[in-house]
DNA sequence: TCATTGACTTTGATCATCATAGTGATTTAC
DNA sequence: GTAAATCACTATGATGATCAAAGTCAATGA
């Protein structure tokens, strides 16, 4: 309660494990637009509490990629019935992603979703997204 | 996340979906010690957002419940989840009864949940709680 | 009748958030 | 090899939210 009553905690685990936003700058640039100092502070908020690991990159001396460990990856399944109470049976455009993901089997879902993120993907960030997958399996099982 | 980005909305519907509170009172009387001010304004905006009704009661003019919309209902799910991550798979008190709740199948205890609540009582709170017909069933069933 | 209960409001101080501008260490472009 | 751009933040001052405490006001109970 403490660590997600708060709605820019949340806003960022959605991007890290949903839209794979990993950098400062991304999740400053997010939609919500975030101010910095709360941004910093919320990201050192979550570190503290042992949900993201902050790890400067070794490629490029300015950048700092922050991931989720075990415990923040253990958040997608909160993660995934905020999604679906937001959405609320409410129909939106047919090729919304969410609206493809609510679609599926949840237990496949969170499955896939869990393994990408391990694997330094998220649901539907990047190519080797949980939800490209998702799809290509859809259309082999059918 | 605006709904439940604000730990405060999301105490108010804990308290009123698995402890059975619903007079401003009890709210007020809760653990974590909401100020009356916050929680005028924090039940105001879940009415206004059509997550809980306020009724005046009948039989004491003086008394208001209240009570969870069909979309706050909907919610259970999502308190379900935070609830799962927040025990974290610690193990605390055997006696615990969310501990307990854990251990049970997920869909029993939601749709318990769900129905308990639906017809005026909660997960934990007063007699005809779900956690308390679910705890029945345990003992035919095994 | 008079204290009490119950649902709030008011108030003033403290705290958090906001947008904006900066800082300082890299890294890229020319 | 220098200047511009990028990156992760910090600093700042105004504005807005939160807090505890006390107060209001109608309705009830003793």
């Amino acid at each position: 309660m403490e660590t997600f009553g708060d709605s820019w905690s949340l806003l960022i685990m959605r991007d890290l494990l949903t839209l794979g936003k990993h950098t400062f700058g991304e999740f400053l640039r997010s939609e919500e637009r975030i101010g910095p100092s709360v941004l910093a502070d919320r990201l050192a908020r979550l570190e503290r509490g042992g949900i993201i690991v902050r790890t400067p990159s070794e490629t490029d001396a300015r950048k700092v990629t922050y991931s989720a460990t075990e415990r923040g990856i253990a958040a997608i399944p909160l993660l995934y019935e905020a999604a679906r109470w937001g959405m609320g049976g409410v129909r939106m455009d047919t090729d919304d992603p969410w609206e493809a993901v609510m679609a599926m089997d949840r237990d496949e879902v969170l499955a896939a979703w869990h393994r990408a993120v391990r694997e330094g993907g998220s649901l539907f960030g990047g190519e080797e997204s949980a939800f490209a997958r998702l799809r290509a399996r859809e259309r082999v099982v059918r």
